[in-house]
DNA sequence: TGAACTAACTAACGTTTGTTAGTATTTGTA
DNA sequence: TACAAATACTAACAAACGTTAGTTAGTTCA
């Protein structure tokens, strides 16, 4: 049980490494078994197929997001304060997992229907609340009024180019890129 | 040469379309044939091989953004203008042409090595220019002091979700839409 | 010690892939 | 109407795909 979650681990890892740099259909499962230092036929002894290591990223990383904007809606703070927290979220998620937060963005499509549904119903569940907190900033007066769905997307937009971007030998600490991020999206960029 | 290039405009956009909802990889030629009405072997009198179409597709749509680009910075207006109009033009590049645009944001990664060179050039380029727009307009004024590859990326992303968002049906014009956004990114959510 | 389990291996399967060869059919022009 | 070019077709290719079968070596524990 210990070793062997263990391999299943370093699957997923190595997985979510390869989708993100070649996609999930561009990455043969002897491309990763050679990442993981096994043949491809041995990975079957830990997972089930292909399809269940994207389900399990896909998922995990999304169950995350779920657990932590959980947690911020529970805080009793300001509603620009709970907004900042969850830009600092997102992007501290990106440099800590960037490779399972690009396959959830990007290789979801490739889902099986069944747990693509699914998969889509967690993500509008996640932006349901999301849009919740952006409009009860705004009828508290802490937000300016706005569409709400065209705030809630630029938001989410924004903070997913992190991915593509950031490195971490730029030299950018991840508070300095999530204060620069609020700050821009909070106070906009004219002068 | 009329009736040619019709067909291979024709075997483009529906690739176009493919590519986005299922990626490159994922996308097979039998699959395009259909779509276009032909076997699939019958289009190779109209394009040299699977590659070819990725690089047209995106090059095709990399050099529009270019001259739009050239276009604004050549007019005598404001800073906060030229950014308005290129904010209103990259919102309307995906209205009018959105899977074209979807396959130059996400499918440049399976270009050939020689090609991923160039198109990563050009794509530098497109950003050093934007880039210099912002710096402009910090310097004269127009715009908050800040990091400018913060403020460009973030500003570009911020653009990309309307391809993943956007649908005619929802009943948001472009100008309306493209208003809004350059609104959020200028001024910011806070009141 | 020996049975049960884990995790690796090789070999092979049936499909699907992009692409080519060879051939027929349609189309435009003289 | 006839010739040539353009464009379609069928058939097949070698390679790569995800996955299964069958086997072997090593570990755990009664």
């Amino acid at each position: 049980m210990k070793t062997r979650s263990a391999k299943k681990s370093l699957i997923l890892q190595e997985a979510a490494k390869l989708f993100r740099e070649k996609g999930f259909g561009g990455t043969s499962m002897r491309d990763l078994a050679e990442k993981v230092g096994i043949e491809a036929a041995s990975m079957y002894n830990h997972i089930r197929s292909k399809d269940e290591i994207l389900e399990e990223i896909c998922f995990g990383v999304g169950r995350k997001y779920d657990e932590q904007l959980s947690e911020i809606e529970r805080q009793e703070i300001s509603y620009p304060s709970k907004l900042e927290l969850l830009i600092a979220f997102h992007v501290q998620m990106i440099i800590e997992d960037g490779a399972a937060v690009s396959v959830l963005n990007n290789d979801w499509k490739f889902l099986s229907a069944e747990k693509m549904t699914e998969f889509k119903t967690m993500r509008k569940e996640y932006e349901k609340h999301f849009a919740a907190l952006l409009k009860q900033g705004m009828e508290q007066g802490f937000f300016k009024p706005m569409n709400v769905s065209i705030a809630l997307f630029t938001i989410l937009s924004a903070l997913r180019w992190v991915e593509l971007w950031y490195k971490p030998s730029r030299g950018v600490s991840k508070e300095d890129l999530a204060k620069d991020i609020s700050a821009l999206l909070m106070n906009g960029i004219k002068a």
